[in-house]
RNA sequence: AGAGGGUUGGCGGAGUGGUCGAACGCGGCGGUCUUGAAAACCGUUGUACCGAAAGGUACCGGGGGUUCGAAUCCCUCACCCUCUGCCA
């Protein structure tokens, strides 16, 4: 979340940022917060002062009745009683002006960055990139949710049975082709300089704090019954929520770490007729690359992760484009984005595969995530993170970029993974 | 799952109601000494909030309570360890 500090030294630019992010009323938000603040300093302020009084008065019963003076001690203790009564009053008050103050930092997003466009819609998101030629499909090509069935790879209906809409179950060749994926995409990420790590899949709220999905997107995470758990909707929450309360030392940055899971996200609300096949599931696979680094250098890890990104995408064949998200279009907790998005030639369709992200400090102040400087100060670090990739985008734009009336070419990097060359 | 024992500063470890934010040791930092280093000695060494500063307040696993006063007593939750049981 923002911080207090930083909206009373840079409170122009965090209004234009929120404001650039749709935030309603950004102005009033922000002065409305600062309001609050100073009420809650007043408070600290006069409550500190009484607890200092009764704390002085304490001590000297102390030493009253250590010199046997009981009649003394009795006297003092007289004092006591409406200084206590007046602290208790004062942190209650301290306590609901802090909740508020919380609560509202909770609910306003993270200010975009100066290079984010204005727009409102993914229809203002500018395109940076595009590379790849659109392959030219024979006649009679399949879409991937038909390919899939005529080739035995994945069950849909399977799925429902175990479950219910959007839980495939990959099959044969379609389930290695998802091992293989993540296997190349583990490699290549090692082969970066990226440390695996197998989190929990299960997260507190805690966790869900520290990232911002909650309390902003509670309604997307699947719960977990009689319990204040939550099924990970991206390796994002557990692999960065690592390095919660945690003052890092110089050596141990910059940190970079990668990623398999699962996901699981209710969608609630984004489901549609236009929602087909692999395009949007409640559990998919992912491999997540996350980073952690000092202010100064965010914005050159941002770049390095996106080259880092396109790098997969054209070792896998596939047309795709860069684009950077306008302000009405980020992420709650995000500075800026960019998605990387593959052509899907059966679909005639840009499809979203990766979403690589700077939080500056957003993510870093919930989670007390800090280093020393060399002047010794602690300061908040940057968190960042991409998708590097999400999978059954991917597995749709292979299946219908690269078929044929033979069957399916698996891309030449893939192959030394899946142990096939096509998929008939 | 049951019984018992624990959780104190970067680490180890005292402290069981009154100047305790916390002895002592280790580590870190600064200095003296040294050609340099080690050793020895001296000093210093947590985080957050308020304050221009002086200083104040909070924090001894989390939350709540008793008390003029809580690291210390009570309740509750979490986690760790040991033994018993169960299990991939």
């Amino acid at each position: 979340m923002l911080r207090i500090a930083d909206i009373k030294k840079d409170k122009k630019r965090i209004i234009a940022g929120l404001a650039k992010k749709r935030v309603e009323n950004a102005r009033e938000v922000i002065e409305d917060l600062l309001m609050l603040d100073e009420q809650r300093r007043h408070t600290q302020a006069e409550l500190d002062s009484v607890l200092n009084e009764s704390k002085t008065i304490s001590k000297q019963i102390g030493a009253l009745m250590k010199a046997g003076d009981r009649e003394g001690a009795e006297q003092a203790k007289q004092q006591t009683g409406a200084l206590k009564a007046r602290s208790k009053s004062l942190q209650e008050q301290l306590r609901n002006i802090e909740e508020k103050l919380i609560r509202r930092l909770y609910n306003i997003p993270n200010a975009a960055n100066e290079k984010v466009p204005e727009g409102a819609t993914p229809e203002d998101n500018v395109v940076v990139l595009e590379h790849g030629a659109v392959p030219q499909l024979p006649e009679g090509a399949l879409p991937h949710w038909e390919l899939i069935e005529k080739y035995d790879i994945i069950d849909f209906e399977l799925g429902n049975k175990i479950t219910g809409a959007g839980f495939p179950v990959y099959k044969g060749k379609g389930a290695k082709l998802q091992r293989a994926l993540i296997n190349f995409f583990l490699h290549e990420a090692e082969k970066a300089g990226y440390l695996e790590i197998q989190p929990p899949v299960i997260i507190n709220s805690d966790s869900g704090y520290g990232t911002g999905q909650l309390p902003d997107k509670e309604g997307q995470m699947y719960g977990i019954v009689d319990s204040d758990l939550y099924l990970i909707p991206t390796a994002e929450v557990p692999i960065t929520n690592l390095y919660r309360n945690v003052i890092m030392k110089d050596e141990q940055l910059p940190v970079m770490n990668v990623g398999y899971t699962p996901c699981f996200r209710r969608e609630a609300g984004s489901w549609g007729a236009h929602v087909r096949g692999l395009n949007r599931l409640h559990q998919f696979d992912k491999v997540e690359i996350v980073q952690i680094r000092k202010p100064e250098e965010s914005y050159q890890a941002l770049e390095e992760m996106c080259v880092y990104v396109e790098g997969l995408l054209e070792k896998l064949e596939l047309p795709f484009r860069k684009v950077l998200l306008c302000g009405g279009d980020l992420g709650f907790t995000s500075a800026i984005t960019y998605d990387m998005e593959v052509f899907s030639a059966a679909q005639n369709k840009w499809l979203e595969v990766s979403s690589i992200s700077n939080f500056e400090t957003y993510q870093a102040n919930r989670l007390k995530l800090r280093y020393k400087t060399t002047e010794g100060k602690t300061e908040l670090l940057h968190t960042l993170n991409g998708s590097a990739l999400a999978l059954p985008r991917i597995v749709a734009a292979i299946l219908e970029n690269n078929q044929s009336g033979e069957g399916i070419r698996v891309p030449e990097v893939l192959q030394p993974y899946t142990g096939f060359d096509a998929i008939d």
